[in-house]
DNA sequence: CAAATATATCGACAATTCTCGATATATGGA
DNA sequence: TCCATATATCGAGAATTGTCGATATATTTG
């Protein structure tokens, strides 16, 4: 919840990326770790786990994944809960 | 999940209520638990955690407890993810 | 008020999830 | 090709949740 809350604005949340100077795929993994304050193997889990549930698109970029927010899944659960 | 899907058209899931009749404060414990096949402890449980999530709204008559779904809490956690 | 029925609470064990460190794999650059 | 960095996977123990039977409480009815 609280990852998917942060990847709704990610310029709030997250500095900037190095390479990539937009967010438009998200972002990457170890930002979303330090931020968490979760060891690196427990988010990798969670981020992987959330991909396949299709809560979140993930974009390899060289060696960064980014990790973005599947609106349309996310909606489609919102819509079969209400 | 599971509870909260019956409870969207209990008339399709529930036989009528002998004493009430009609779902406008939902259904009682009792076919929640029949129909779900757990023990009556378990389904107590749940029911009573889920309404003070605020997801249910439970009102008594007579003996019973009835159980419906709160559609303002479940609408704005919709509103939240999306 | 006693009995019957509906629901709630308690204590315990089982099952699942959380979380980590260690290690493996992938990728780009020297 | 070797190294550094980014991410993924594995195995294990801790923490939480699921679930039950036993029992308690509430409510109606005789």
């Amino acid at each position: 919840m609280q990852i998917l809350e942060w990847l709704k604005e990610p310029e709030k949340h997250f500095p900037p990326h190095e390479t990539l100077k937009h967010f438009n795929d998200g972002v990457c993994v170890t930002y979303i770790q330090e931020k968490s304050g979760l060891s690196q193997s427990t988010i990798s889990t969670y981020l992987t786990n959330m991909e396949k549930c299709d809560l979140l698109i993930s974009t390899r970029h060289g060696k960064w994944s980014y990790l973005k927010r599947n609106e349309k899944m996310i909606k489609a659960f919102a819509d079969f809960i209400t």
